[in-house]
DNA sequence: AAAATCCTTTGATGTAAATCAACACCACAC
DNA sequence: GTGTGGTGTTGATTTACATCAAAGGATTTT
């Protein structure tokens, strides 16, 4: 098992795999479901488990508003209060720093299930922008109610502190991809790491719909999106892929696989 | 102010700022001083503030062990069994991950009062080496005991999770780092950070000796070594600096930030 | 103190990806 | 229908940095 693939591959299979898919259920449902922690589709990803029934019921009055992003605009912005973290029910987004000069650089992108604004805690303002690539519903956990639960529920305590050094170690990953590795690499590795959290959603292990343009990927990535779109072109020519706009299909994994293990030209 | 100044020159700022250069002193006093955290050197640095008495003896308790690790050995490596976090007492580590084939990245330089060991909490596993880059002494602080401790000390509660917040938002940085900087930004941006670190510990503003080779500063950075001693060399020939070894003497930090901050050549 | 190793510098050459540029495509509006 | 702006592809050229190479210093070992 190579470092890549434990590292950025597969930094958020912490074991929840659901039946079936969500998103679908999630928009059925949408105006039917209690909007309770404990009935949520998204339950196992984004919280603890082994939780009694007292706990609970505690976690569940933790969330108090679930506000909607439509595509486009921002969750928070970089000089925001911080007050809460957010955990996302359904959608897409991306979270971007930028300097001065207005250089922006894509730090990730956040799907169902995943908690984002962490970032906040260490001065009580965001750093970064979350911005939203599809229409998003998300529930706001307000984070002195967490560590208010936290003291007294053991297990909340516990994942609260795994959820961070899960997204630490998933920058430790981005930073090997930075760092070292070569275009078809970081792209390689981008797309398995984005279909492996799709299918730990429910979702196909080989089909994929991207929500970003190749300008963002490219941000990401550390590329320009002129290269991103080559490198599509390169896969999707030696038959691993094939492309249609967003749409992606991944016919040969292992080849991906490949390509991000084999350290390159070296 | 630029979002690199923020971001990466200021990440360990935590307001401060101790009164004397604090590695002489533990030096000297080495067998002497008390070993509770109370009565530390690093006290501000890796402590929360507004302790009481009653709180203060608690977290005293904390710390165990007093590990001595010497220069090029390890402190921890990946996959050893995660048990507790660190605070350095005095020294300077470089943590690393690498992938199968060997090739390895640095992910962060550590210094005195600083905190590492962060990334085993997801999985109870370390996924990174530390390797002391000089003789180091560290604080091991068994993570059940700082969990069971935060559950009881507000303030300390908050405090680790300003702590992983920080390196959330310091990794955020080095993505800006990797994914945006030219070599030359990249350089300043690193001199830039460590000296402020330096400072903050009671250090000169404008002298350090670098700990670390180039070729691991290179890595840190994305770079070869040979890029960052040419790098060195042209900050010397334009009068930024001076380079004897690894004693770097900053004339002009202003010219540095300067750097940093316009991006380059787009 | 000599030997061996590691580290650093500097130069010459090669290359992966950026940049510059043109065009095709899609969506949405009017 | 014909604009208009965002998005994606592909080609030609440039460039920042990597790679290859060699030699001089520093540091550790014996």
């Amino acid at each position: 098992m190579s470092v890549s693939a434990t590292f950025f591959v597969m930094p958020h299979a912490s074991g929840a795999v659901l039946s079936k898919p969500l998103a679908s259920k999630a928009t059925l449902d949408k105006h039917f479901i209690k909007t309770a922690c404990s009935n949520c589709n998204m339950r196992e990803l984004c919280m603890p488990i082994g939780l009694d029934a007292d706990d609970l019921k505690r976690v569940d009055e933790l969330v108090t508003k679930r506000p909607f992003v439509k595509r486009g605009s921002a969750l928070f912005r970089a000089g925001d209060d911080f007050t809460a973290l957010y955990a996302i029910r359904s959608g897409f987004l991306k979270t971007t720093i930028c300097s001065e000069d207005g250089q922006a650089q894509v730090t990730g992108f956040q799907m169902a299930g995943e908690i984002i604004g962490l970032d906040g805690i260490a001065t009580d303002l965001h750093t970064c922008d979350a911005i939203a690539l599809e229409d998003t519903e998300v529930c706001a956990l307000p984070f002195d109610r967490i560590e208010e639960i936290a003291r007294e529920v053991k297990a909340l305590q516990h994942h609260v502190h795994k959820i961070m050094s899960r997204e630490i170690v998933r920058e430790h990953g981005v930073m090997l991809l930075l760092g070292n590795m070569r275009a078809e690499e970081r792209l390689a590795a981008f797309l398995l790491n984005l279909v492996q959290r799709l299918h730990a959603r429910g979702f196909s292990s080989s089909d994929l719909i991207l929500r970003m343009t190749r300008e963002e990927i490219g941000s990401y990535l550390g590329l320009t999106l002129e290269t991103v779109s080559r490198t599509f072109s390169k896969f999707a020519d030696n038959g691993m892929i094939t492309v249609n706009q967003r749409q992606i299909h991944i016919q040969d994994a292992e080849a991906l696989k490949q390509i991000v293990n084999h350290a390159p030209c070296h």
